[in-house]
DNA sequence: TATTATACTGTACATATATTCAGTATTTTT
DNA sequence: AAAAATACTGAATATATGTACAGTATAATA
């Protein structure tokens, strides 16, 4: 699938919002009139760049006949569990540590991502993390200086910034100046990377 | 919501299938293929009968105008756009606001809601909202002291703690030891609440 | 440099489509 | 027993709609 232009990008929207409004799709005429456009045309040749790039189908002589593809996939739908943080121990997705779980889409976030991390306490306030805030959690090792980390030291799990001083000593730097850093000495300690935060989901 | 007709289901149910089939809805002449009748005003007849029991909507004049009333949920799944706060004047829901849209469940957040409005700024910084976070706006004019408001002032629109002082003035808090407070005298300035937050969604 | 893709306006027209009117017949409701 | 709803055929028509053609202009690509 090529690359979508914002304007094409602007018309796939429209009609999949028009669709969502009123059940069919739009006609030419109504793209324009919902996207300011004053010809017809207009509106005909972004239908068919969009349908020759894939994004939509369009059936010849029919009205309305077009349709999105991949539009609304209604199984790229995933259940992410939620895990709690108070739990000391790796968060692992045994079924003691999943309060609940979570249906949203798997290209929620940028990155895909594995589960849902309940927060607690402060450490990561002015990195805008607040308590009982959702992370959204993948797993990976793969971590560059500067990513919110779930890490674990022993059975203590943490929200951090992580920093790699050098190839022995990493930081964990906390986002709250009532916290302190967290040095670790990879020469005496464990550390281990649980997975970065990819994403971040409140309810109030 | 009156009987339907076994005659009428099978309307009812060609026009669902045609839909998900098609991705828009028929004609009364595709109907009539499907079931074969002879006369379009074989199918009209039905769609009447359909329209005056409630089970779907028919917008005069339009082709395949057809919307079925309570018919699919796909997955209770909602597309919801994004609107950008930069835009003066009310964050409506008019194409050129939206930025895109997003794909959620309606029961995401435990509040349905209408919309995601992208912050700008860090005047909500303490509450944990950060530049660039997708608030999740509830179109309301139902808040308490202490909601997290979207709230305009002639064309300025702004996130901010609500706080009613009396039956005259309301004052708009800022999370952030850095932004004044905004007195609303409302004998003298129109405050509109455009809603409420009722979650929100970061990406990283 | 030429060519293609993008991004439009504006006009025109064949046809796809909704919709009305005129019938016929059966069943249900009042 | 009359009226209304159901369930059709068949023909006619205004218009809603897709789509082609003729232009203009700019950016991207070869």
């Amino acid at each position: 699938m090529k690359e979508i232009t914002s304007q094409q990008q602007r018309v796939l929207d429209c009609i999949q919002i028009y669709i969502k409004k009123t059940g069919f799709p739009p006609t030419r005429a109504d793209i324009c009139r919902e996207l300011g456009f004053k010809s017809p045309n207009s509106a005909e040749t972004h239908l068919r760049a969009l349908e020759k790039k894939g994004f939509i189908s369009i059936e010849s002589g029919a009205s309305r006949g077009i349709s999105v593809i991949n539009g609304e996939s209604p199984n790229d739908s995933n259940e992410y569990p939620i895990i709690g943080l108070v739990a000391a121990g790796s968060p692992t997705l045994a079924q003691e540590n999943i309060e609940k779980t979570i249906s949203c889409p798997a290209s929620f976030f940028d990155s895909n991502f594995d589960y849902f991390l309940k927060v607690k306490g402060l450490s990561m306030k002015d990195a805008g993390i607040m308590e009982d805030d959702l992370i959204a959690v993948k797993r990976t090792t793969d971590v560059r200086n500067g990513d919110i980390v779930i890490a674990r030291i022993d059975d203590e799990v943490t929200v951090k910034y992580f920093n790699r001083k050098n190839s022995k000593v990493v930081e964990l730097e906390p986002a709250n100046e009532d916290f302190e850093n967290i040095v670790v000495d990879l020469e005496h300690e464990q550390l281990h990377i649980e997975g970065k935060s990819v994403g971040l989901l409140r309810k109030n």
